[in-house]
DNA sequence: AACAGTGTACTATATTAATAGTACAGTGAT
DNA sequence: ATCACTGTACTATTAATATAGTACACTGTT
């Protein structure tokens, strides 16, 4: 489920974000499907209500989910949320960050290749750990 | 040479703390070597001089770098500093994280891998815009 | 001695994130 | 109508980050 990390310098807010937004591109939260309460969320993640509402108002202001005073909180249609494209240059941003790190560490193209290939290798069956 | 993202979630002296530490770890600063004064490298980043000054003894704190009052910050004598072993785990999570987004955006291994191949032509030379 | 540059140590202020607490209005089942 | 849930909207407080500004002590050069 939803974990959140409180020693984090990302906003909690913007945990449950991404999290939220994780689950609903992984199809784990089908359209019309309803949310946590923010009360019932807040109690699980042992965080305040308001921070919840926090994540959810603006996830309903991105189009990710719509609301119902008095009912809950829903995921919306997938038509709408953030088209392809802004989830596209997300990714395009998360492994050019990756990769200047690696370029960091004095790594040159094909060793960085070598080293995404062993990862996916990896991340294929296994949980991940090495050892 | 050292970079800040104003807009970033990760605090500004955690910032300056990151890249001091990937230069060293890269041999870019060597031991001894003096590192800009505080309100040298504030001036540049254009931040305030208390900030770099907290970095800095963060810095101190863990090791990093030695001061000497009114001679100036230097890079420590390190076998120390972390080892490559801690490295090469940290670039694995970095590069973990990042498939573990492209999987759940719904791709494949492939075209994984093609995301890559791409994004390594386009950081080989380029400043990493696109458009 | 004078000076410029260094790290250090304060005070004060603004902003943001997160908390606690209270209150109100809408929904649905009883 | 009542009740238990829902989202929403406030106020107030605390902590962390970052800023601005001032001052002081030390170093090396002149």
């Amino acid at each position: 489920m939803i974990t959140i990390d409180q020693r984090s310098f990302i906003p909690i807010y913007e945990q449950v974000k991404t999290e939220i937004k994780k689950m609903v591109a992984l199809g784990a939260l089908r359209p019309h499907e309803s949310l946590p309460s923010i009360r019932d969320l807040a109690g699980r993640l042992v965080i305040n209500p308001n921070t919840v509402a926090r994540a959810y108002r603006d996830l309903e202001r991105d189009g990710f989910i719509y609301t119902q005073k008095g009912r809950g909180c829903f995921v919306a249609d997938r038509g709408s949320g953030p088209p392809a494209r802004e989830r596209v240059d997300h990714l395009n941003r998360v492994f050019d960050l990756a990769i200047e790190e690696a370029r960091l560490f004095g790594l040159g193209t094909p060793e960085i290749l070598g080293l995404v290939e062993r990862r996916l290798g990896v991340s294929e069956d296994g949980d991940g750990s090495e050892k």
